[in-house]
DNA sequence: TACCAATAATTAGTATGACAAATATATAAA
DNA sequence: TTTATATATTTGTCATACTAATTATTGGTA
């Protein structure tokens, strides 16, 4: 295999993953849920974590402070987090879940399994392994941090 | 294997596409390549390609239309590409790369290769063609098209 | 010819992503 | 205590993505 060729893996990366984003965002948007895909990341991570700082949930998604910063003003704004200041620390804030925002993550989880489906047909358990494996390695060929 | 687990093959998609594109970016900066990532996409094509329109390239390098025409106006503003009037059809344009884009390309062309081995370290030639399976698997699931 | 649908490209609006810089607060060191 | 440094978050700027709408032009057809 030519270098020309194999150097391609960036370009297939990219495309496959905007199409993911792509279909999954039409279909939040057939669905009404009201939420991107980006945000129900950041509701999910709530959902499973209570009290975190805005650092630590920026940790758990791999996203940077400043898209961080944008996508919680939207999920406030739209009424289902609340960031309630941290009780020792004026700097910081603990972010939770509103009533709203519970139901709506209750709501979407079963949905959205489904949708993510979609793209595994045709697809096995040991070619998930697969995947897992090589984007890991690429992950931390490049200087990400293992996750746990 | 869980659907929950399973379904994390989007979060890792992204995460790895993400920090492909930024490792690539922080190299072509501290290089002063003058381009981003994606303008580089573009002149690539282009340079392999004489006189396409914007839809023929927005097909090749996928990407949308309004996208692309972004991208070539900042390729034009830096004075890599030249948008000709098509001969027969006024409402279109032939693109083609100025000499100082020819020479961009040929001066990049082997920098960003060299760039792009670093994120297959640890990984094979099968590694690579399972990536690609999976990858075009998953595209041709959301509807996409088969590339040739 | 006149009309109508399709096509090429652009514009507008919103969201995300990367990076740098700014602000406020906390903590450690002199 | 004062100063310096570190941390948490926000703001600003530019580039990319997606959708919808707009403009200009083409081609087919009544």
């Amino acid at each position: 295999m030519t270098q020309e060729q194999f150097a391609r893996y960036s370009f297939l990366l990219d495309r496959t993953a905007r199409k993911v984003k792509q279909y999954a965002q039409q279909q939040f948007k057939s669905g009404d849920f009201d939420v991107t895909v980006d945000q129900w990341l950041v509701l999910k991570n709530l959902s499973e974590n209570g009290h975190l700082s805005q650092t630590e949930l920026a940790n758990l998604v791999f996203k940077d402070h400043p898209t961080l910063t944008r996508i919680l003003d939207l999920l406030c704004k739209k009424g289902y987090v609340e960031r309630v200041p941290h009780p020792m620390d004026r700097r910081s804030f603990q972010l939770h879940l509103t009533e709203t925002g519970l139901a709506k993550v209750s709501a979407l989880r079963p949905q959205i399994l489904e949708i993510r489906e979609k793209a595994w047909e045709n697809l096995s358990d040991s070619d998930f392994q697969e995947f897992k494996r090589i984007l890991d390695t690429i992950y931390q060929n490049l200087g990400g941090q293992e996750l746990e």
